[in-house]
RNA sequence: UGCCCCGUCGUCUAAUAGGCAGGACGUCUGACUCUGGAUCAGAUAGUCGCGGUUCGAGUCCGUGCGGGGCAACCA
């Protein structure tokens, strides 16, 4: 975990945090929390809070909460409240017994506020959801008072707890906070407390009719568990005042609301609305498509925990709204794969190679090494015969200047085997190249000629009678452009990228793939990272490809106009 | 024509309490190599503008410009 030796990064909350403890603040104390509301799957931003939460509280040997912020059971269920935990876990953290609830608080969230009706601070407002906007006012116009504001503390009370009785229709009643139409700030214009709502909660059942909104619940959340420091992101930076002022009129304890800026990535959309849309239409395959950036995805697509805690905790945490480039994210997943995937062969797009000087029947076998990062890792026994498959890529008939792979009349190695050249080629009717005619020389077993001649290229192969058959799926960026949310006017739908996921049957592998678990991650040399996906069957695996590897002949052709 | 927040290489991010603007990714060179992988060496490139305070400003003050957020009975 070369990633992870980093040093502990040094950010503006760190420095907030240091600066408490300095002070005594919280005699000492950091207690921070993961709150995700369950009505979606987890994406990397989040794993950026969830490292950054959880990361702190080790770093200061304090503790993170994993708490669900379920206040709206419209939009909320137990499966997603399953998935957000399994999540959490995979990437490597623990919450210990401290795995809460917001609906856990729901009683003393509502003695709360009828502590608030007491005090005058709070009123049942009888006006719809489109009147309390009407009255809201605008950004640059203050609002009015509801003409339910003046309500007496006594019709208050007896309201709100008819309220919460069920004895009115969803959407007749709010429970209001009385603090200034007027205010600057929108969130202060007497912000809705409360609203009616029928419906059963996944964990509460049928107790509750009346739910609490984000702004009154969550400070009081993070009260409750006597959190020192509520991490969250920039959009809620607006809310801190109301929640200050919640916490401020009840006299409870009040932790510090920090905000940061959520993580946006290149070539992919991060919000729990786009995934799900693309989600429900069936434009990937589930939450856990390989191609999206949710946690689950991530993980069938083969990222590792530890890489992706490596890129949390090395793109920083700032306040400035940022996008971090999709390149990094493969930097460091590449990073953590190289050390720790095994090595195989496997040809994607299988190009017959007949030896013809190499005795018919003879098998032998040749020792690879498993992992050139981890000599611990060990070697393997490779079969090797007279008809092999290489890539169609690896040949060419008439190669450029840069192109150093096989061609007639030139000398390759395969990797651990032997030089081979190319004498002849043969086609089908239609003058396709379907098979290569090659000589291989005896004397250069291993790959290392006698002579001490060189080749320019070494390139992976199978021999085709121990080949093992699979099926790849190759990943391509979900998306066409840096930012499909950045055209006005425009769906992101449209910018996705149909080339996003290439299924190429036919593979063909070493037979040691055989022996693979689903999820085990490995590199197939020269062609990148991968692991076995769940669809596997016995015998026929399927392999999700991760990431390339970094392809210098690909970046040529690229550039020279790709003369292929 | 309101309120809040934010502007450092192309990108992300450092610069302990004002003191040589550093790192990483990307890109480009080169070395090495039985993965055109990995590794190594080098190059590239930045404090949004204008004033002010100061011996000294990315950092403090003012102002302008630019970007983001806020008008759900969502979170």
């Amino acid at each position: 975990m070369a990633s992870e030796e980093t040093p502990v990064p040094r950010d503006f909350i760190r420095d907030i945090i240091d600066e408490d403890l300095k002070t005594k603040r919280y005699d000492g104390r950091v207690h921070t929390r993961f709150p995700p509301e369950p009505n979606g799957y987890l994406h990397i931003g989040h794993a950026k809070s969830i490292c950054l939460n959880f990361g702190i509280a080790e770093e200061y040997g304090g503790l993170c909460n994993l708490r669900f912020d379920d206040t709206n059971p419209t939009k909320e269920s137990e499966d997603y409240v399953n998935s957000i935990i399994d999540s959490v876990r995979w990437l490597g953290f623990d919450w210990g017994d401290r795995l809460y609830f917001a609906s856990d608080y729901f009683d003393r969230m509502f003695d709360w506020a009828v502590d608030l009706v007491r005090k005058g601070k709070a009123y049942v407002d009888d006006l719809t959801a489109e009147q309390i906007g009407e009255y809201r006012g605008t950004l640059t116009l203050p609002g009015r008072n509801s003409p339910f504001r003046d309500r007496s503390v006594e019709e208050n009370l007896d309201l709100f707890e008819r309220m919460r009785k069920g004895e009115f229709p969803d959407g007749s009643k709010t429970l209001r906070a009385k603090i200034d139409m007027a205010h600057p700030n929108m969130n202060m214009r007497d912000p809705v407390m409360y609203r009616i709502l029928h419906t059963s909660h996944h964990r509460q059942g049928d107790r509750w009719c009346v739910y609490p909104m984000y702004d009154w619940a969550h400070g009081l959340e993070d009260s409750i568990e006597a959190i020192t420091h509520s991490i969250c992101t920039l959009e809620f930076e607006n809310h801190r005042p109301l929640y200050d002022w919640f916490i401020d009129q009840l006299g409870i304890y009040h932790p510090q609301q920090i905000e940061f800026a959520r993580l946006n990535l290149t070539y992919t959309v991060m919000s729990k609305r786009m995934l799900l849309e693309l989600v429900k239409a069936g434009l990937v395959n589930g939450w856990d498509d390989p191609r999206l950036p949710t946690i689950a995805g991530m993980r069938r697509r083969g990222y590792s925990p530890a890489s992706m805690r490596g890129f949390c905790k090395r793109i920083g945490v700032a306040k400035f709204n940022s996008t971090v480039s999709f390149d990094l994210l493969e930097h460091y997943v590449r990073e953590d794969l190289n050390m720790t995937s095994p090595r195989l062969m496997a040809v994607f797009r299988p190009l017959k190679v007949v030896l013809e000087n190499y005795p018919e029947g003879k098998t032998e076998e040749v020792e690879a090494v498993n992992n050139p990062e981890a000599p611990s890792a060990g070697t393997r026994k490779v079969p090797f015969s007279r008809v092999l498959y290489i890539e169609q890529d690896d040949f060419m008939e008439s190669p450029p200047k840069k192109f150093f792979r096989l061609a007639p009349g030139r000398e390759v190695r395969l990797r651990y085997a032997y030089l081979i050249k190319c004498t002849g080629v043969v086609r089908d009717g239609g003058g396709r190249i379907v098979e290569l005619r090659c000589t291989y020389d005896p004397a250069t077993r291993g790959g290392d000629a006698p002579d001490g001649r060189k080749v320019k290229a070494t390139l992976h192969w199978v021999s085709a009678a121990h080949a093992l058959e699979a099926e790849a799926r190759m990943y391509d960026k979900l998306f066409t452009v840096e930012n499909p949310m950045g055209e006005a006017g425009r769906d992101f739908r449209e910018f996705l990228n149909p080339a996003s996921l290439e299924v190429v049957a036919g593979c063909r592998t070493e037979p040691s793939a055989g022996r693979l678990g689903v999820m085990d991650r490995i590199q197939f040399e020269r062609m990148g990272y991968f692991c076995v996906d769940r669809d596997s069957k016995l015998g026929r695996p399927v392999f999700n490809r991760t990431a390339t590897l970094k392809d210098t002949w690909a970046k040529i052709q690229a550039r020279d106009g790709a003369d292929s």
